[in-house]
DNA sequence: ATGAAAGCGCTAACAA
DNA sequence: TTGTTAGCGCTTTCAT
């Protein structure tokens, strides 16, 4: 009994598929009579209204796109995650697509989203979408909103996360516990759009220039990627300094896995010989030992940005906006009080 | 410039929409003349075809729906990015839903994809979605394949892995490299589909009877869920044995955490004090140190469910199948050779 | 080589 | 209170 439609009910009920619809929409008049028969063959017949006939009818396909970069970061999972139950709360359906970066697969896959007459896009964390595509798609008034790392364009709605004060936070915890010697490992900032490190180096300075400590170019490491890898090898040179740091903050949870992995080669403890804070709060809490970390909340970020694009559909022309999403201090005692 | 269609091409090359049509299918004649023409003008009016029409003309939606458990485990966003991948390379995109066990939402997801007039459904690792529900998409003639928790279902394919063959290599890993009390973390099976729990269980044994060991039920810990507190409550009893194990497997390297944070925590040593085998090979590569595991293939996964799924559509009624997917040991040295 | 036309399943304005 | 009707954008058959 595959592919029971509006007409099979009505046939079934004796009446119009019109008064099908009615009552499905409940709007308009239906006898009360007609209505119980057509609720009932609904539910006998195992109606459900297809969606595609729906969408080309009301030129809303209730479907969004979700455009992110591929990453092994389980950040990006748990924001997709995010994504898609906000959008599931508001009745839509959410497309997700990765692209790899240095791909280039981008525009076929945006081509893709406009073939679904999408009602709109998510950019999510991805620094090589050209900035061409993303104003194709605002020029057909598809609205799009970026996450994480965005661009000022008009008409593109952003979701930022407030990584300075993130930092400086993380920073400040440390230099609170009696900290002065704090060693930083972050992403040279050399994408396409670099917000996010810029700002997670200038929450550290700035944390540090808040206490006047000195910022020594010996503690600052700024790797190529977010890997473990780099993060094993920048706590290695960090830790054979003359006068290595107590403590060190890194822009990733990833770093912390590489700084872990050399310390417990070398036999060192957390937070007996070198206290630690990570970024992301999605491998920490795994960690032995568990680590503070500088937390996002997925869950308002998906929500802002579902948020943001029910705002557009109703007004594509309104101005740009940009929301800030405050980032949540995890305390899981790695920094350790020194006197 | 929005939402260009076919009737807009056809008015500017001064043909019909059918023509247009003849050109983007590359079917029938069409002069060499019209073909350039209309080429021309659908790269500059960036028409892109309506997919919400295509389907409701040919009743393909060129959709999927994947069900899926929420999980803060790695693997399951692995799986979900490769059966991504899998589905855009047979030109199929992917809606992902993910409901949450003992919430019951099942149904409502269902029906959401059966208004989606989806090509297909892939569930995975889902053992909650009640049979009721696989049963009425067969019966609407709408494939499904069921990944890793798969039941046995009249027309219903499956994607398994070998966990009984992964378990049995693991522990004869251990076994081979001089260990004879190994212990055992698990999760208890159950849940409504238990064969992986059962499938891995018994490759321990097996593996331990394949060297005529004991099998003690002191070493062997079967908890309630999938947690890095379980594998630390565990740990922690076993190594409190009086004679503690030399080599603990673990089911799940979520378990595997809680390993380590015990075993940090008492300061013993990985592999000099006590040797690790993790499962599935999301966060054992992370660890510190990094630990051996046995690695399940997302792509092959990805790819094998995609494949079921074009064979049943091509055609409904064959008999089920069921494909079986190798696991793959990956050797960190986390096994100390003892004597 | 091209066009006309029907129809996919639905919505909603209009008539009755 | 209910039915009729005209599309939404596309595919495809059948004429021409």
């Amino acid at each position: 009994m595959p592919n029971v439609k509006m007409s099979d009910i009505a046939k079934a009920a004796g009446v119009s598929h019109a008064t099908v619809a009615r009552v499905i929409h409940k709007n308009g008049y239906v006898s009360e009579e007609n209505r119980i028969k057509i609720e009932q063959l609904i539910a006998d017949l195992g109606y459900v209204p297809n969606r595609m006939a729906q969408g080309l009818k009301s030129a809303q396909s209730k479907l969004i796109g979700h455009l992110m970069l591929f990453s092994p970061n389980m950040l990006f999972a748990k924001i997709s995650y995010a994504v898609n139950q906000s959008a599931i709360r508001q009745g839509f359906h959410v497309l997700t697509l990765t692209s790899h970066k240095h791909m280039h697969e981008e525009e076929s896959l945006i081509n893709e989203l406009i073939g679904q007459r999408v009602d709109g896009v998510i950019v999510t964390s991805n620094p090589f979408v050209p900035q061409e595509l993303i104003l194709k798609l605002a020029s057909l008034n598809i609205p799009v909103v970026m996450i994480e790392r965005t661009r000022d364009l008009p008409y593109v709605d952003q979701v930022r996360v407030d990584d300075h004060n993130g930092s400086f936070d993380a920073v400040r915890h440390m230099i609170d516990k009696g900290h002065r010697r704090i060693g930083y490992i972050g992403r040279l900032p050399t994408l396409p759009v670099n917000d996010v490190e810029i700002h997670r180096f200038h929450g550290y300075i700035d944390a540090l220039k808040s206490d006047h400590l000195d910022i020594e170019d010996a503690l600052i490491h700024q790797m190529d990627e977010y890997s473990v890898e780099d993060g094993y090898r920048a706590t290695e040179t960090l830790m054979n300094l003359d006068n290595p740091p107590t403590a060190i903050f890194a822009t990733s949870d990833v770093f912390v896995c590489g700084e872990l992995q050399y310390l417990y080669q070398c036999g060192k403890k957390v937070p007996g010989d070198v206290s630690l804070v990570g970024y992301d709060d999605t491998l920490s809490a795994l960690m032995a030992p568990p680590i503070t970390s500088v937390g996002l909340s997925h869950e308002k970020i998906g929500e802002q940005a579902l948020q943001l694009l029910m705002c557009r559909m109703a007004d594509t022309k309104a101005p740009a906006q940009s929301v800030m999403i405050n980032t949540v201090f995890i305390d899981r005692q790695s920094v350790r009080e020194i006197h």
